[in-house]
DNA sequence: ACTCAAAATTGGAACGATCCAAAAAAGAAC
DNA sequence: GTTCTTTTTTGGATCGTTCCAATTTTGAGT
């Protein structure tokens, strides 16, 4: 900086007055001094910027499982706010792994971001974030949430998710639906199986736990969920899946077993990722806007960074999709 | 840092030395300072500690398309390697957006990354990287390279993929055979048709240039260039597809159109995405082992940030996947 | 107890930016 | 041509770390 400063006679104060746009240098000397630095192929150092003024431009999103072209989405509304604020988001993956996650959250930390959207790995502790919030940096939870973390978060309304599709199955005529896929012990997998269960209850169905069959969140997790579910002594007729990606094994699952997904069987899946309506059958989801959640938690995260201090708890709306996979006009089959 | 030094009864220098695990400390006094450290909730500043050394612990993932499950999956093998060596790889999207790309490499640079691996968008300049280059920076390209920049790359074969399926096709009997999706102006375009083209050349059987439709490389351009190859005066019965992405898309719309994908008509697909086996009927395509390419660029990149300096232009092997959407068996629909 | 090498510790000068208070230059008003 | 604002520029201290050369402590060998 001192060698531009010299290149274009002025002193290095006034350098860093052009660097950061400041008001308060002439145009003339603005433009002696932005030449100077193209001369010179000059690189800011964002490091040493920052060791005196905490304002840096990096932000950070955590995300637990980037394979899951739902985060995938997610990612890529989220970047979108940011770019045009000035901000560059970086993303770090997890994958639903707290120890890596902790990792990620410290390097984010020493690197000195000005904020942080997260979306917590299963097992997240609840201090997990409890050094960057009383340093100040905001800190937005997305789709999940982590219960006794004090950050703000914004997440899908999973219970009434849960709850219209199960409705949804029961005007349907089925009375054997089964849950199928994701851990137990995430928040997202209590709040779906809890409308789920809701419904249920209201109808005066009951809920039947054998039939609330959890495992990973993936394909494989859709099908092997199928077969135990098949599997039972009384087989469900429908099932509704923790997300669009345990609905795809599943379809694959039916499939293979000679079974036509709307027809012999009801599948409905969570989230509606960009394949749901590409399927074959299109599936019958809810659809959650993952790009209107993720531009959600970054102008959340904005606001805070600009000093807005309030708490922040934003559910967004979710709506039912119908398409083919629930069958529906399939009454007599249940 | 001088007040764990304060708290800890020894000078700051000493603590500097047990932030590094240098060997010069005692162990007893290592306890010590470890002790005041978590005592007081002390965060390393690693923009201060660059300020002096350049190793950085940070490693760029610049990638063109994260919504591409392909790249998603590279960048999962990437990042286990990394982790490994004590890394922390941040992964940036840039929408094959070359402005974008532009933002995000000085982002990186400003932040002082120690490396980095990039899957140039489209339409990067041969100097993308010229700067970090002269800045001693390694860069590695990943999947696709851009020609005059002098920066090591590990792509795949892709000629000879283009070869392989294009001589799988021929051999099922096919002899119109189209080549959708993908822009022509990239890398992979040209070396994929490329491959494709001599195929049919060696064949005899010469290359129609309406066969070669171009289009963005997802969903849709799979659907709309198969409606334009369709509509020609004379239709292939046989596509294969820029990647596994476009060819989900051929596969929706030949199904639209009430035909069976393997049956009336041949498709194939190259990247072999983890979710081309699941696809209905699974697709055949090119495996280029995504992981397996990530993991070479990303020890790549180690081995030059270490200090080798031999500039490394790796091919990766590709294989055909021979599965049931290119109809093996249906030699009489020619 | 004394010497000397090895091991462990230390203070102060960097690194490259920003901040602040103060100085210099430019304009306005008389 | 003063004097007084207002605008623009500036030097020096500072952020939190690492490096270096120098110092202190330890321990072995006599």
């Amino acid at each position: 900086m001192i060698d531009i400063a010299r290149h274009a006679g002025v002193s290095k104060s006034t350098v860093s007055l052009v660097l950061r746009s400041s008001p308060l240098v002439k145009a003339e000397t603005r433009r002696l001094v932005e030449r100077a630095i193209d001369d010179l192929g000059y690189v800011y150092n964002r490091g040493a910027a920052n060791l005196r003024q905490a304002r840096s431009n990096m932000v950070g999103m955590v995300i637990n499982d980037l394979a899951n072209p739902f985060f995938a989405e997610l990612a890529v509304g989220i970047e979108r706010v940011f770019q045009g604020a000035g901000y560059v988001p970086f993303i770090a993956n997890t994958a639903e792994n707290p120890l890596r996650q902790a990792e990620v959250l410290r390097a984010l930390r020493e690197q000195g971001v000005a904020g942080l959207i997260v979306c917590p790995s299963r097992n997240t502790p609840a201090d997990a974030f409890k050094g960057l919030v009383a340093d100040g940096v905001p800190v937005v939870q997305a789709m999940r949430k982590v219960d006794g973390a004090r950050a703000a978060s914004i997440v899908p309304d999973n219970r009434r998710g849960g709850r219209q599709t199960t409705e949804h199955l029961l005007a349907l005529g089925h009375r054997r639906i089964a849950f199928l896929g994701g851990y137990r012990d995430t928040f997202a997998h209590a709040e779906r199986s809890g409308g789920y269960c809701q419904a249920l209850d209201a109808a005066g169905v009951g809920v039947d736990a054998a039939l609330i069959i959890d495992g990973p969140p993936n394909r494989d997790g859709g099908e092997t969920g199928l077969a135990r579910a098949l599997g039972l002594a009384n087989p469900p007729t429908a099932v509704l899946c923790f997300n669009d990606v345990v609905a795809f094994g599943v379809l694959a699952g039916l499939r293979q077993r000679g079974l036509m997904p709307g027809v012999d069987f009801a599948v409905v899946g969570f989230d509606d990722v960009a394949d749901a309506r590409h399927a074959s059958p299109p599936l019958t989801t809810v659809a959650v806007d993952s790009f209107a959640l993720g531009e959600r938690a970054a102008q959340t995260m904005l606001r805070m960074v600009h000093g807005d201090a309030t708490p922040v708890e934003g559910v967004g709306d979710v709506h039912l999709v119908v398409r083919e996979s629930c069958g529906a006009g399939m009454e007599q089959a249940a």
